[in-house]
DNA sequence: GGTATTATTTAGGCATTCCTAAAAGCAGTC
DNA sequence: GACTGCTTTTAGGAATGCCTAAATAATACC
C-alpha cells in the first residue's frame, strides 16, 4: 500500500507522531496538536480516523502510539522529506534554511521512482543537511543521538552531528558561526546559572546560549587530555 | 498574487482552460469536463466559482474565457510543469512518457525561487521534452505550431516541432520510432483514403497511421524539390 | 415551428479537514 | 474526598471539491 493510498493530512499526522514519540513516549493530543498547528478538537477528530485505519492505537485521554503500519508510512514520508532536503541543497543549491518548507510540500508527492533516482544522484546520501538520519527503503531508521551540545562539561570536544531545523533564522544562525554536521567543536567554558557556553568552531570562539546549544546534537564526545 | 493563493484544483482547471482556448476559442462546460476527468455538473461548480474570483468570463450556457488574470496564473502553473518535465528528463533521467505525471503533482508545490534555481541549471531551456514552449516569467509564449504531421503531402519534408504527451503509450512509441523533437522527417508515401503515412526517419522508414501522425507538429516544411 | 437530442445547470449529498464553544474527564492539592 | 486547573472530547458548523439525478436551456432536424 503505497504511500498515495493516503492524503496528505494522513501523512503529516503520521509523520509528525513519529517525531514526538521518538522524543517522548506517548502521543499526548495537546503535544500533537501544537506541533501540526491545529487545534486538539480537530486532532482528536483525526486520531480517531487514524485508529480507525489500524495506523495508531487510540486509548482516549491516553493519546496515541504508531501501530507497525503506521510506523512504516511515518518513515516513508521522513524518507521522502530527508532525502529532498539532501538533493535540494546539494544539486540545486537551496540554502539549509529553506530546504524544509520546500520538502514539506513536495515530500507528498514524490513517486517512488524518482525517489529511487534521486537516491542514486546522490549516492544514497544516509543523513539530510540538518544531519538527521535518512530512512532506508526498507525502513531501518539509527536511533537518535542523546548527547546535546548544552549536555557537555567545558574542555570536552565532540562532533556536531546533527541540527534542528524548525526555525530558519536559527539555521542561518547555525550557519554564520559555521556550525554544521561533521564539523567539530570544543567546549571552552560554560558559565553557571544556566549561562551561555563559549565553543570553539574552526579556531574561532563563541558564546552561544544553552538554550540555543539544545538543539544541536553531538558524537564522539571527547575530553580534554585525551580520552 | 502568487500561485499559492489558489488552490491544485483551481490551477489545473485555469492551465486546461487556457490549452483548450488555445484549440478552439471558447471553452464548453463539457469539453473541459472531458479533459479533467470530472462530471459536467461539477464544472459548472468550480467555473461559478472561477467567475466570481475574477480569473474567468462565464456566460451561463456559453462556456468560459479566462481573463487577463486567470491567464496569467494558467502561464504560470504551465510554466511550472513545463520546467519540471525538462529537469526531470535532464537532470534525473526519467523517461518522457513519465515527466507528465511527476509535474503533474510537482508543479502546484513548486516555490518561485526553486523555479529560478531549475531554470538556471538547465540554461534557460525554451521547451520542454516533448517540444511544447516554455512560458517566460513575464508570461510570453510564442504561438502554437499550426501544421501537423498529418498535414504534409508526399515528398515534404519537416522538423518535427512537437508531440502530444497525453499518452505515455503513445510517447513510447514516438520514441522507438526515433520521432523526436528536432529531428528532421521526410513524407515518402501518403496512403489513400485516411491511410497512413509512410514516414523517413534518421534513414528509416516508418508507416504510422493518420490519426497518431495528427498528434506530432512540424515546423521549417520544404517541399521534394528544394523550396 | 414543433420535436428530439444534446448541453448545461440546479438540487441534494457526501467526504475531508479544519474551526469554536461547551461539556466532560483526569490529576494533583489541601 | 472535594475542589481546581488543565486536557481532551463532543457538538455543531464551515469551506472545498467532487458526485448522481433531475430539470431546463440550446440546438439540430424534419
Ligand atoms: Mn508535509
Ligand atoms: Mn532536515
Ligand atoms: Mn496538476
Ligand atoms: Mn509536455
Amino acid at each position: 500500500m503505497p504511500l498515495s493510498e493516503h492524503t496528505e493530512s494522513v501523512q503529516d499526522y503520521l509523520k509528525t507522531i513519529f517525531d514526538i514519540q521518538r522524543e517522548r513516549g506517548r502521543v499526548a493530543t495537546t503535544v500533537l496538536a501544537e506541533r501540526l498547528g491545529n487545534s486538539p478538537a480537530s486532532v482528536t477528530g483525526m486520531i480517531k480516523k487514524l485508529a480507525a485505519l489500524n495506523l495508531v492505537e487510540y486509548e482516549p485521554y491516553q493519546g496515541v502510539v504508531l501501530t507497525p503500519a503506521g510506523e512504516k508510512i511515518a518513515l516513508e514520508v521522513i524518507r521522502h522529506h530527508r532525502l529532498i532536503e539532501r538533493y535540494l541543497a546539494e544539486a540545486l543549491g537551496v540554502p539549509w534554511d529553506q530546504v524544509h518548507a520546500e520538502a514539506e510540500k513536495w515530500e507528498h508527492v514524490l513517486s517512488e521512482d524518482l525517489e529511487d533516482r534521486i537516491d542514486a544522484v546522490l549516492g544514497y546520501p544516509t543523513t539530510d543537511p540538518h544531519g538527521a538520519p535518512i530512512p532506508k527503503r526498507d525502513g531501518t531508521l539509527p536511533p537518535p543521538h542523546t548527547t546535546r551540545l548544552s549536555d557537555l562539561q567545558s574542555g570536552q570536544s565532540a562532533t556536531i552531528a546533527e541540527v534542528s531545523d524548525h526555525d530558519p533564522a536559527m539555521l542561518r544562525y547555525f550557519a554564520e558561526l559555521g556550525l554544521r554536521p561533521g564539523v567539530d567543536v570544543t567546549v571552552v567554558a560554560v558559565a553557571p546559572f544556566g549561562g551561555p557556553l563559549t565553543v570553539r568552531l574552526d579556531d574561532v570562539e563563541h558564546a552561544v546560549g544553552r538554550e540555543v546549544a539544545g538543539y544541536v546534537s553531538v558524537c564522539d564526545v571527547t575530553s580534554a587530555s585525551g580520552e
